[in-house]
DNA sequence: CTGAAAGCGCTAACAA
DNA sequence: TTGTTAGCGCTTTCAG
């Protein structure tokens, strides 16, 4: 096993330690170790042995000095509490897997100084590429990543103008598709509910689409209700009860995520509202975590799993300039578009 | 703005541009840069004039190796997509965000040669700590972390030995007394819904520790059903419904987490089975994300907040050898202890 | 307060 | 197939 010296604070072992205990130089040893150039298989198993014996571990630092080579991937992303997050972060790995790149990940809360902070320290360990959630950043943050000379790609939403690469959907889109089937679905009094965080480009790029759609058909939104804190189906519930009280008459209920449209769906069932008779619901995201609830609730997937995937995939093959938009997919559920049933039993 | 000059491959800046822009020693810029030693406020200046105009970002790698200190901790848990451990990093973040530390996430997906990898990629960076779940480990990871000479924190599990600090729950105990208040609440036809990962040390040992305190009493688990995959509530519906159907007699289901219990909640509520009267309900983890479900599912929370927090502070201050074990709280909910209730109305 | 020299631990490039 | 020589871009140390 590990040689375990007395306590002292031993110095972390160098090349140079395993080039003494197998009498091979160092810079063979460097090639047995990262299994480049031609080497005996003498020498090879000789300094295999005295690496594993002494426990050595190589300093990637002095490593990624001297060959400007970084195996990281820099992933920064607004929140992990968010459950789309890891799911992106899942489809990421799945691909970095297969290669030598690590993903690293960096969390922004939500706020561009956050961000810009995280970035800076981010590209400063001279990453191999950038995976970035969004594409609204501060000018100093696009500034950095314009002239860090790596492949970026900006993920999860494609309405703007990315600074290299990028990869999602488009959120106006997604929002313009959900009026439409509402619409199609027969309901006309619809009511909004979502975050209050004026810094959610993607909910408020949705909600701007949705409304758009429903102009063009003639409608508005009703009424509205607007939360901050995490998304929980207590929320959703809480949320529900105070827009119903206030505007009773409406049959649509749009949530800006699947989590409190879980929690208004449970909150009509509790009540006895009709879903999707009496009320429609809809939410975003599919989130499949949700699947054993009484009812599914209808909602549009943003393929986050192929997200992270397409954008690992472009960081790993040194990419620049790509543009992938995926097609947002309406799930129907059981909340939506059986309006014409309730208007026979009417 | 950033200089932008034609599109070849710009070589990225150096502390050598900035110094030549400014007229200043490299040395001097370095100070600046830092906030260290005494530099005159116009020379202070003139240098971050130069560095924000060029757009230099430092070079951690090559500052890490000339000073071999390294801002960064690694943290390595299993899954993100789990929800428990995503509030871990949640505590971990609101301590490190008060120092200069970065955490950088690994993930094993439960295995024990991914841990050792994803270990000794992250070794390899030299962090100033490592936090890292659960207190299983291979032995070449064990002798990794052993002789890394920098804290290390084991965290969410303290039934066993540490390698250095460890900071959690026992998950034996956890068991064992949500043994107890079962036996307390009058039931005593218990079943038990959990993972089959034989990799989840943590769940096997809360079960343990549940049929050691069950046998106390003179009771054993009276079936059992395991699955693999994903927590879902559809999978803990599915779970119940199988076991409730092979044994309509159990008048317990204890689940090894959160989201299959309230699965099973559901399920019982949609079958007519009355709950907690004629059968209790008990999960694990508190996840208020289900907070807004019908009825409140029996819980025992783990301090997942807590153990971030109280891990990030050991790295942060550089303690050796800590032991903070939290003691895991019950949450009776609506799910669990009304027994009586039901036998004065059977 | 500022600068010059040396070197962190590794790898590219070349030599043997 | 193996070894030697120079750095990589910074910071430490010491001198001014």
């Amino acid at each position: 096993m590990t040689d375990h010296s007395p306590d002292e604070a031993r110095r972390p072992l160098t090349l140079r330690d395993v080039s003494e205990a197998s009498g091979v130089s160092e810079m063979t040893v460097s090639r047995v170790l990262r299994n480049r150039g031609d080497v005996s298989q003498a020498t090879r198993a000789k300094v295999l042995e005295a690496a594993r014996s002494l426990g050595y571990v190589p300093n990637k630092i002095a490593g990624a000095l001297a060959s400007s080579r970084v195996n990281l991937v820099a992933v920064i992303i607004p929140s992990l509490s968010n459950m789309v997050f890891p799911e992106v972060m899942t489809g990421i790995s799945e691909v970095l897997d297969d290669t030598d790149l690590q993903p690293v990940v960096g969390v922004t809360n939500y706020r561009p100084e956050q961000e810009e902070k995280v970035l800076y320290e981010m590209l400063s360990w001279r990453p191999s590429g950038v995976i970035i959630a969004g594409i609204e950043h501060s000018d100093a943050s696009r500034a950095m990543l314009a002239s860090a000379g790596i492949p970026v790609v900006e993920i999860m939403d494609t309405d703007g103008r990315p600074i290299d690469s990028v990869v999602g959907i488009s959120h106006r889109r997604a929002g313009r598709e959900m009026a439409k089937a509402i619409v199609k679905g027969g309901y006309t009094k619809i009511g909004f509910l979502g975050t209050k965080m004026p810094l959610d480009h993607r909910a408020r790029k949705r909600f701007e689409g949705f409304t758009e759609a429903l102009a063009k058909a003639g409608l508005e939104v009703h009424d509205q209700e607007f939360y901050s804190g995490g998304s929980a189906l207590s929320k959703g519930r809480e949320m529900t009860a105070a827009l119903l009280e206030r505007s009773p008459k409406l049959d649509f209920l749009y949530f800006s995520n699947d989590m409190i449209g879980a929690g208004g769906l449970l909150y009509c069932r509790d009540t006895g509202i009709d879903v999707p008779g009496r009320m429609g619901l809809a939410g975003f995201n599919g989130i499949d975590l949700l699947d054993g609830l009484p009812q599914k609730l209808a909602t549009m997937d943003a393929g986050r799993l192929d997200t992270g995937r397409a954008a690992a995939r472009i960081i790993a093959e040194g990419r620049h300039g790509e543009r992938i938009e995926l097609t947002p997919r309406l799930e129907f559920g059981d909340t939506l578009g059986r309006k014409t049933v309730f208007d026979a039993e009417d």
